[in-house]
DNA sequence: ATTGACGGCGTTCATTTGAACGATATAATG
DNA sequence: CATTATATCGTTCAAATGAACGCCGTCAAT
């Protein structure tokens, strides 16, 4: 395990639909694509056939269509991910990315919050 | 402005040690890659051209070197970075991205004190 | 002046990625 | 059954990326 292939931009965006719907056919992949983002089915299709060839997904027949189902979790690839982001960008500390977060992008009451609540738990632990 | 094509992950490799140097030759720059990303230093030229070409980077002559000085400033790409993984990994939600980074990743007692400190800041605010 | 080292520029080359087509098979409809 | 629609598979194709050569010029040491 682990030595699947990287995947690509596109291939991940339909990766994230299929995580979330479950399990789908090409043309519900293509449905529950973002409309802003104007793809042709048939190129919904070879990114989701790479999928499989990389071993994200597996496939199976159900009368005349393809049917796709993830064959690893999202939370999985969510996490590499992170990981090589946090490595490559920020030398592999995550602290500075956590203060841009914070002090960029808007954060709710509530998510501040949960945060500070977070924070006591892991200081204690320590 | 602005329009710069982005940057492919080993341009940015070097634009990082461009950024670090403030500026450097070719050779320079090349010294300044850890040792286990183990690129010719023809490579490292390459890149550096391609970062010139995509206006990340400017050069000048010295004798008969070139000097590779940055364009931009790496916070503003880093911005530009953070962003675009926000919005293509969490949906545009910075929370589950720093819960995930202070779960996963260790912060020291004095890092979580200063977000601590931040996210009272955060709070007076609103 | 000759040689050799290094530097730059133009090129090359394989792989990956983004995007889609066309032919064939198959299922549904009249 | 004939027609039409749709799905799959194999292919294609251009651009981007990762990685490096080779030629040619110049500077420094013999």
């Amino acid at each position: 395990m682990g030595k699947r292939p990287a995947l690509a931009k596109s291939e991940l965006e339909v990766a994230q639909i299929v995580w979330k719907l479950g399990r789908a056919t090409v043309r519900e992949v293509f449905e529950a694509m973002p409309s802003e983002r104007d793809l042709n089915v048939k190129t919904v299709q070879t990114y989701l056939r790479r999928l499989e060839a990389k071993g994200y997904v597996q496939t199976y027949r159900e009368g005349r269509n393809n049917v796709y189902t993830p064959l690893v979790r999202a939370s999985q690839v969510v996490r590499r991910l992170v990981d090589d982001f946090v490595n490559r960008i920020f030398g592999g500390q995550p602290f500075p990315l956590v203060q841009q977060l914070l002090e960029q992008r808007g954060l709710t009451d509530e998510e501040i919050d949960r945060l500070q609540c977070m924070l006591n738990r892991l200081k204690k632990l320590s």
